[in-house]
DNA sequence: GGAAGCACTCTAGCACGGAGAGTGCTAATG
DNA sequence: CATTAGCACTCTCCGTGCTAGAGTGCTTCC
């Protein structure tokens, strides 16, 4: 695959086979974009600019005597170029304004976030709330709920509410005196240092016999205040559009089964957006993470309050997709995140 | 439509016609019937009787020179004569067995269900857990988020929490006070007569200045004991399978976007599924309550704790679906709900 | 360097025809 | 008299052959 100095005409051609082929879905010929292309260049002309993009590695041929598709690589420069000015549209603007209408917690912007996300997209929509190692802690709060059963439920400053059912036995007074104690010591704390400093006490007043750091042991030994991820809260919508771009049944079915596979959706996110980077991210080509993913493309945002990550947002859907309008869409609800969940504390 | 009088001879090769057409999909030809048939009818024999039952209207063909295809009427007659005696093969058990290994509370249980009736039926699997209006609560707990916020937990005996963010302006201490009256009087009560009770006091002691009372009314109509079906507590799973089934693009992209909208889901559930029936209902053809699901077929069963209806579980899938087989899962999980629910309190 | 012309390649789509499966009807049969 | 064998008929499916169309690469000309 020999380098090639990619000058105006090479860019322009480029760029055009690439928004022809977006639009349309089937390959680019010579003789189309020809007609389309402002410069007036003639078929035969392009056709050199075609063959020396072919074999810089960023056109393909399905066969022969077809137009040529954009690679990967292609897609990359493309987006790479996008000047990334474009506005919101009205339409789209409204339909944000509408869903978000009255939300004041994450979890629930969340769930709206990947409505919206599949709506405006005609894509996978898809958000993470986290409930973060960094997130601050509100309060935690247990319940005996029978025998050998305790409800703990974990709050986080920014309202997230994180509750799972542990086997323990402990009696409620206990429990009582447990949940006090964390709350009047950690309020505020990141969970991450909630529970080093927590661990840190059990070990240092394990040789004492105390009862309450026995009962917390306990609590802590069944993560009750593990911070991870609830299932639940990843929310995935718009597979519908999915039928719509695949042709090959088989790999719709690959496709639709990966995206119930909450864990890996997860991990997807996780492992594209980190938490440094400050705008929206492009992902072509989610095969290293995904195997089933091949060929598609991920456009995504961490999900910031104040500088804090509490979860991710991102469309999920073909290389054939509106790059444009879908960055601006997810940068503009990343920004609305921080600001309707800034205001609210 | 004639009405037939349904001999056992008719019965069989009904029985026989819908069996080979769940398992092979392919309309049944008098030949290949007369071929299984145990008693070794001539397709000759067999066509007449087929005849006669296409008058009935229990089969179809698609065209002339094609085999039969049962029809809902068929489905029904169908279901109506299994047995129900069968037992689930051993596979599976150990399937479901594994997959709630270690939960306790019914939130968890429903999102196994629904991977695990997928995961059986090879087909949608749905659970909808309710905190409905007759669930005992055990107790409410609010916290103070911020200006303006109020984060309100709703915990049932059962172990479902609910929480919701309200937009309030109530200082920690009054919401303490609020939420031990609420504890100490209702505890145990079922959200309606908690509900109720509180409506009631809250009207009789409005003349007098109480400012207890004035915090819960707050409370009260923002909906923070409303005990309605949060949307995060329907699960689905599944849809994949419907690729295999479902040839017609257009209407698979129907049936996964209805899939999507959990209200609808919610209300398919309760239209067909009451508290009173005991066992596993079968419904043929859900157009009535989804158009997009014209052809489908539902079979689910309430989710009961000691009598309470705490929710429901089913399968949908194409009217070529194993009944028999679904129908004991269901009925297999809808029990070991109660079973595994019962124990925990 | 760009454009025009031309031979070549590959696919999509359509018509055609035979094989196969299934039916309904009628006449023969135990 | 119910059952079956036989037969003519219908419809789909699938492979084949053909054509139109789109696109390419290469060579030649300006």
């Amino acid at each position: 695959m020999p380098a090639l100095p990619i000058g105006e005409r090479e860019r322009e051609i480029l760029t055009a086979i690439v928004e022809t082929f977006i639009s349309s879905g089937e390959p680019v010929g010579s003789r189309t974009l020809s007609r389309s292309n402002r410069e007036g260049l003639s078929p035969a002309s392009i056709r050199n600019v075609m063959a020396d993009l072919s074999d810089a590695g960023y056109l393909e041929q399905p066969h022969t005597s077809a137009g040529r598709v954009p690679t990967p690589e292609a897609y990359r420069y493309y987006v790479e170029q996008l000047t990334g000015k474009a506005r919101l549209s009205h339409e789209n603007e409204s339909i944000i304004q509408d869903s978000f209408q009255g939300v004041s917690d994450a979890q629930e912007f969340m769930e709206r976030t990947s409505h919206v996300l599949s709506l405006i997209s005609h894509n996978v929509g898809v958000a993470v709330a986290t409930t973060g190692p960094r997130n601050a802690l509100e309060h935690v709060y247990f319940s005996r709920l029978g025998d050998q059963k305790v409800l703990a439920v974990l709050v986080t400053k920014s309202g997230l509410v994180r509750d799972r059912v542990l086997r323990l036995d402990i009696s409620q007074a206990d429990l009582d005196l447990a949940a006090r104690y964390i709350n009047e010591n950690f309020r505020g704390w990141t969970m991450e240092t909630v529970r080093a400093e927590l661990a840190r006490r059990i070990e240092q007043e394990r040789s004492e016999y105390d009862r309450l750091m026995k009962s917390i042991e306990q609590l802590y030994n069944q993560g009750a205040l593990a911070a991870e991820q609830p299932a639940q809260a990843v929310y995935v919508e718009g597979a519908a559009s999915l039928v719509a771009n695949e042709q090959d049944r088989q790999r719709l079915q690959e496709l639709l089964k990966t995206l119930e596979e909450k864990q890996k959706i997860i991990e997807l996110l996780g492992a594209y957006l980190d938490a440094k980077q400050e705008a929206v991210r492009v992902v072509i080509g989610l095969d290293e993470a995904l195997p089933s993913m091949r060929n598609f493309v991920l456009i995504g945002a961490p999900a910031r309050v104040g500088g804090e990550v509490m979860g991710s947002l991102a469309v999920i859907g073909p290389t054939r997709i509106d790059y444009q309008h879908t960055m601006t869409a997810v940068s503009y609800i990343a920004r609305l995140f921080d600001k309707i969940l800034n205001e609210a504390e």
